[in-house]
DNA sequence: ACACCAAAAGCACGGTCGTGCTTTTACCTC
DNA sequence: GAGGTAAAAGCACGACCGTGCTTTTGGTGT
C-alpha cells in the first residue's frame, strides 16, 4: 500500500487519458514515461507487460462507467426513474469525459471497442463483456418497470435494450463527432420516442 | 494510366483491408510492403507521405460505402423503398465487409471515425465530412417519403436521419462486437418501429 | 530492337518501439 | 540514524518506424 501502488494508479490515469485521444494502441511507453517525468524502465517496472498496462486501463475505464453511470442510477427507485437516469448517467459520462476544449473525450469504451473489435486477445474479450454487461445492464433496468406496469406487460426487453443503446450510440456520434449543438435534445426527443412506444396501452 | 495507377490501387485496396483489421494509424509501411512483395522504398515512391496514403484509403472506403450502399438506394423509387434501400444496403454494408472467418471487418468509416474524432488534421476532416454526408443523405431520403405522403408530413428528418443512424449503429455493434446471431432481426424491428411512428396519422 | 522513362529496389539515416538487465536512489521500519 | 527493501534510473539490445537518396530493373512507344 505504498508509494508503488500510487504511482502505477498515476501511470494508469494518464494513459487512460492519452488513450482517449490517441487510441490505447498508440499510448507508447515513451512518451506516456516522458508525460510523467519517468525513465521508460522506472515505469515499465510496474507492470510486466504493455498488454497488462493495457489491460489495466481497460479496467479502470470501466471502474469509471461503472461509478459514472451504473451506480447513480441503481440509487434512484426502481422502474422508470432507473430508465431515466441510465441515460442521463450516460451524457454525464459523456459529458464529463470532454476535456476543458470542449468535446474531447468520449465513450471511452466505444472507442475500445472499435479498437479491438477485430484484434483477439485478453483487451478485446475484456471490452467485450463490458460492453454486455451493459446491455444486460440496461435490460434488467427495463425489466424493474415492466414489473413496476411502468412499460409495457410484453415488452421485449433485449429488443428495447437495443433501441436504447442505440439511441446513446447516435447522441454521442452526434455530440461527439459532429460536434452537433442539437445533439442533446435530439437524444432526449428519442428517448421519449422509444419510451412513448414502450408504454402501457391501457 | 499505366502500371504504377494500377499498383497504387493495389496498395490501397491492402492497406484498407489491413487498416480494418487493426486500425488506420497501425498500418505500416513495412508490414503493408510486405504483404504485397514490395519493398518498402518501392510502395513508398508512390505517396509523397504516409498521411497522403491514409487519405486515399478513407477516400477508397467512402469510394465503397457510396457505391455499395447509396447508389443502390437511389435507383429505388423516392419515398419510401428508399428509406428501405438505404437499410438493407448498409446491412449488405456490413455483410460484404464480413471476411470469410465470419464478423471480421464491419463498418470501416464507423472506425476511422472512432479513431480519428480526436486528431485533428486532414484525415479527420474527410471522414467528418463522409459521415455528415450520410447522415443529410438519410434526411433527404426522408424527405422524400414525407413528400410522398408515405411519412408523416410533419416529420423532423434530422432527427428521423439521428435515430435511423442509431438503429444502425446499434446493428453494427450487436453484430460486429457480440457476434449476436439476432442483430439483424432487432435492428429490422427497431427500423418497424421507427417507421411506424413516423408514419402518418389517417 | 533500342532508347527512354517510370517503377521498383537498395541502402542509409535518425528515431522510437518494447523489453530485459544492473545500478542507484529513496522510502519505511527498527 | 542505520539497514533493508522497494522504486526508479541507466543502459543496452534488436527490431521496426517514416523518409530521403541513388541505382537497377522492366515496360512502352517508335
Amino acid at each position: 500500500m505504498g508509494k508503488g501502488e500510487q504511482t502505477r494508479q498515476l501511470i494508469v490515469d494518464r494513459a487512460l487519458t492519452m488513450a482517449q485521444r490517441i487510441g490505447l494502441e498508440q499510448v507508447t511507453l515513451g512518451v506516456l514515461a516522458d508525460e510523467l517525468d519517468l525513465s521508460k524502465s522506472g515505469l515499465f517496472a510496474h507492470f510486466k507487460s504493455k498488454e497488462q498496462l493495457q489491460l489495466e486501463v481497460v479496467a479502470e475505464a470501466v471502474a469509471r462507467f461503472t461509478s459514472t453511470v451504473i451506480l447513480p442510477a441503481l440509487k434512484a427507485p426502481r422502474g422508470l426513474p432507473r430508465v431515466q437516469q441510465l441515460f442521463e448517467g450516460y451524457l454525464r459520462w459523456i459529458d464529463s469525459a470532454s476535456g476543458s476544449s470542449a468535446h474531447t473525450g468520449g465513450c471511452i469504451l466505444m472507442a475500445f471497442s472499435y479498437e479491438y473489435d477485430d484484434r483477439p486477445g485478453p483487451v478485446h474479450d475484456a471490452i467485450q463483456k463490458a460492453m454486455q454487461d451493459w446491455l444486460d445492464c440496461i435490460a434488467r433496468v427495463a425489466k424493474t418497470a415492466v414489473d413496476a406496469g411502468e412499460l409495457a406487460a410484453g415488452l421485449d426487453v433485449k429488443q428495447f435494450a437495443f433501441e436504447f443503446d442505440g439511441l446513446l450510440m447516435a447522441f454521442h456520434h452526434a455530440f461527439k463527432l459532429h460536434r452537433n449543438p442539437r445533439a442533446e435534445p435530439m437524444a432526449r426527443k428519442a428517448l421519449a420516442h422509444l419510451l412513448e412506444r414502450s408504454t402501457p396501452t391501457r
